[in-house]
DNA sequence: AAACGTCGACCCGCTATGTG
DNA sequence: CACATAGCGGGTCGACGTTT
C-alpha cells in the first residue's frame, strides 16, 4: 500500500559467482589500497561538509536534487530464510553453489589475530581477502546504485526464482560514491552464519556504507509523530483506547493526516498503519494518553 | 479484532582511529 | 595536531507472531 519507488535493476546483474577476474592483474598502485581504508585522495575538491555526519538524507543542500532510490527487497526476510530442517530447503542447500576464493578462501586459515574495526571480533572471521575483494580494475563493478538485500541468517538465502544465493557474495560492496570515487567495502564474514547477532551487525554496517556513499535507501525515513498528530490521538482516546474502535480510529486518523502538510514539519504526513498507531498508543498510553497528556519525547526535534 | 510481546531495521550523532 | 572517516550505541518505528 505504501508508495514505493522500485529501483530498476542493473542489466549486467553482477551477482555472485560468474565474475571472471584475472587473478593477479597488476593492480595499479593507485587503486590498490586496503579495502578497509579506501578513502584517500582522489577527492575531487568538493567541500568536506557533508562528511562528518551522514548528512541526514537531505543531500548537500546546495544545487542538486535529493533524488533517492528507494529499494525494497522482492521477498521479505522470512521468505528468504532457509530452514535446513525442511527437506526441500535442505536439498536446495545441498546443491547450492558457493562463490569462490576470489572473495576469500573459506577453508584457509584465518589471519592471526582479531579482525579489525569492530568491537565484536568474536562474531567475525579475520579472513584474507581474495582478488575480487581487492581489485579496483573492473570499472563495471562500481555502480552508483549497488544492489543489496539485507543479510538473513544462514549461509544461503532464497531468491524469488527459487534458487539460492551464497550470502558470502554480499560481503563485498563495490560502489561508485557520490563524488565518483570507486570504493570497496569488505565486510568480514560471520563466524557463524546462523548468528542473528552477527547478521544484525553486518546489516547495520553494510546499510550504513551504502547509505553514506550513495543515494540508495532501503526504506522511507521514519517520520516521528508530531504534536498535531498526538493531539488528535489524545482527543480520540477514552481511557487509553480508541473511542470508536481501532478500525475507524486508523481510518479517521489517516483521513485527517495522510498527505497533509504541517507547519514546521518536513514534507507531508505519512500514512500510519494499524501497527504503527497501536504501537504509538501502547508506548505512551500509560504514561501520557491515559492521563490526558501528550507524549513528550526526550529531545531533538531537529528535522521533524 | 484487539492486545500484547518480540525483534529487526534505519537513522543520528558520538567518538575512536587513521592520516597527512 | 587538525581533520576526515566509519563503526556502532541508542532512539524510534513498524512488522509480525501469539494470546486473549
Amino acid at each position: 500500500m505504501r508508495k514505493v519507488i522500485q529501483l530498476v535493476t542493473h542489466p549486467e546483474d553482477d551477482t555472485d559467482s560468474e565474475i571472471e577476474l584475472l587473478p593477479s592483474k597488476s593492480l595499479t598502485k593507485k587503486f590498490a589500497r586496503p579495502a578497509s581504508k579506501p578513502n584517500m585522495k582522489l577527492i575531487v575538491a568538493h567541500h568536506a561538509d557533508d562528511s562528518m555526519f551522514d548528512a541526514g538524507d537531505e543531500e548537500d543542500s546546495d544545487n542538486e536534487q535529493p533524488k533517492f532510490s528507494l529499494v525494497t527487497p522482492a521477498m521479505k526476510r522470512n521468505q528468504r530464510i532457509l530452514d535446513p530442517s525442511k527437506p526441500e530447503h535442505a536439498a536446495l542447500i545441498a546443491s547450492a553453489t558457493k562463490v569462490g576464493t576470489e572473495y576469500y578462501d573459506s577453508d584457509a586459515q584465518d589471519v592471526p589475530g582479531d579482525v579489525k574495526d569492530t568491537s565484536k571480533p568474536d562474531l567475525f572471521r579475520n579472513v584474507a581477502w581474495g582478488s575480487y575483494a581487492t581489485s579496483y580494475d573492473n570499472e563495471a563493478e562500481f555502480v552508483k546504485e549497488p544492489e543489496f538485500t539485507q543479510f538473513v541468517p544462514g549461509r544461503f538465502e532464497l531468491l524469488p526464482d527459487g534458487t539460492l544465493r551464497d550470502q558470502k557474495s554480499k560481503l563485498i560492496i563495490k560502489l561508485l560514491d557520490k563524488a565518483g570515487r570507486k570504493r570497496i567495502f569488505a565486510n568480514p564474514p560471520p563466524r557463524d552464519w546462523a548468528s542473528q547477532e552477527a547478521i544484525t551487525a553486518l546489516n547495520k554496517r553494510t546499510v550504513q556504507q551504502i547509505r553514506r556513499n550513495t543515494n540508495v535507501r532501503f526504506r522511507e525515513v521514519v517520520r516521528a509523530y508530531v504534536p498535531e498528530e498526538r493531539r488528535w490521538i489524545l482527543e480520540n482516546l477514552s481511557s487509553g483506547k480508541p473511542t470508536q474502535g481501532w478500525k475507524t480510529f486508523v481510518e479517521d486518523f489517516n483521513k485527517r493526516f495522510e498527505g497533509m502538510k504541517i507547519a514546521g514539519a518536513i514534507g507531508t504526513r505519512p500514512y500510519r498503519s494499524h501497527s504503527s498507531l497501536t504501537k504509538e498508543v501502547e508506548r505512551f498510553g500509560a504514561d501520557f494518553y491515559v492521563k490526558g497528556l501528550m507524549p513528550v519525547t526526550a529531545r531533538k526535534g531537529k528535522k521533524e
